[in-house]
DNA sequence: TCGCGATATTTTGTATGCAAAATGCCCAAA
DNA sequence: TTTGGGCATTTTGCATACAAAATATCGCGA
């Protein structure tokens, strides 16, 4: 990682990104995606500050991109900017975390709400449908590796896209991104309980059938019951990651887990 | 506004920012302010593309603040990013705006119903209580003239940061600050109803008596009530905007009304 | 006249130099 | 020993130079 012109010819592929791919064909988008890994892989020690010159010596580029970088990070929440010091890298406290579980149950409650009171056209339906099959079958066969867990954490962020898509809301889609950018927000808990498989498959299906229920919610344009599952859904999203995040030790044995050394037990911010 | 020294030696108190000023210390912040202005003002035809260059030349600094200025204003949702060709103004269709509104409604119901939840301590409810008091005193002294009506508009912001600040909740602050900086939807058409004095004093007197109404359900706890109340009163700030907003005309009288001209009547985005 | 390709121009991306501001350090004085 | 001021160092902010990419322009040929 000392070196980021490999990374700039072949940008990584890891994360398919729903989102237009905001890396890596300049310096400064590989420049981003580096940092952004460093900081939710713990490379970068929490709460420690960040200058762009040493950065910039770290990664072999010059001042310039990585500055970019930086403020494009410190926009996506991930770095709190010192008044003429710089950058810091953020630390959360666990509420903040659970606080961001609560907006996105809100919003994406908001969300199916809107979709029952204006229920989409079959195509869509159909869709979401897929997304809920395809997560089932990746369910049957259990028990998961981390493999099925990534394509059934696949298959459980398009249903949310798709949900999202066809509300076709912009503002409604920025600001759940927005708050989704969060580390853990998104990666819950769900797809980390590896070392307790049966748990991991309990949980993945009690979510898909969920699912199922909030779609029969939408497609019967029974408003309040959709925002009322959905809400519950993160809810359990929620809970489920605050029971993870309750014993560290569990987080220190999930690598896939990124982010989750960037929570303080329960100091300030 | 073709030289930006003047604006960095003297950075404009015209915007009291609850935040904590994000302007003017530095050229970067200069040049991103006189941009965010030039754009509501409808200086920079919406929709036309922004060069950096051209940009540099036309405030006359370098490159470097302006590009930095830029990105900033995309991540605020005023500009969209072409892939290698600089920046557009963006344009927003009308639904986006009401939206908005949708999402902010959403928000600060949820923000009442956590407050009722938890109600807030006695000092903070006297602070709420005298923000809405501040508010009917400037009402009194009608009919209004565009001081009364900034003094009014000052008071029901302080009343909407109060609750917020009681919250503690971070990602909801965010959320909702994020939402609000598209244009229109926090400077509402409440204030800017001036051509028409008495139907403005009545839209301030119902918000402020909403107000009340709002505040009085979160100190009882009454947690369903607040966030129906704290809704509806968003609801109604959307549907005045939305008349408003339906014959341009009168927007084109109204010069405190920032932003509207990025409103595209019904065409694409 | 139209299409196509080569060249010229514009524009972004990156690196670096310089100045100002802030921090940290050291020494002197109480 | 502690405190305060001045100096050195670090670090950010800004400008500019250069390179690469994209676009626009022009000319040539069919």
């Amino acid at each position: 990682m000392s070196d980021l012109t490999s990374i700039v010819k072949a940008p990584q592929d890891d994360a398919p990104a729903h989102e237009p791919a905001p890396c890596a064909q300049t310096r400064q988008g590989a420049v981003t995606a580096a940092l952004r890994q460093m900081i939710l892989g713990g490379e970068i020690t929490a709460g420690s500050r960040i200058g762009e010159a040493e950065m910039a010596r770290r990664l072999g580029v010059s001042r310039t991109p990585v500055r970019l970088a930086l403020t494009a990070l410190e926009r996506e929440g991930l770095l709190t900017a010192l008044p003429r010091r710089g950058f810091r890298v953020r630390r959360f406290r666990l509420k903040d975390i659970l606080d961001a579980f609560d907006v996105r149950g809100t919003l994406e409650g908001m969300l199916c709400r809107l979709l029952a009171e204006d229920i989409p056209d079959t195509a869509r339906l159909d869709e979401l449908e897929q997304a809920i099959a395809d997560g089932e079958k990746i369910i049957a066969r259990m028990p998961p590796g981390i493999g099925q867990a990534r394509q059934w954490f696949a298959s459980n962020d398009r249903f949310h896209h798709l949900l999202l898509d066809a509300a076709a809301n912009r503002p409604l889609a920025e600001a759940l991104h927005a708050n989704n950018r969060l580390p853990l927000v998104v990666v819950g808990a769900v797809t980390c309980n590896l070392d307790q498989p049966e748990l991991a498959a309990e949980l993945m299906a009690a979510a898909n059938k969920e699912h199922r229920n909030i779609l029969d919610a939408v497609s019967r344009g029974q408003a309040g019951r959709a925002e009322a599952l959905m809400r519950e859904h993160v809810y359990q999203s929620r809970e489920s990651l605050r029971r993870l995040l309750g014993d560290p030790a569990r987080c220190r044995r999930h690598p896939g887990l990124p982010g989750w050394q960037l929570i303080s037990p329960e100091n300030e911010s």
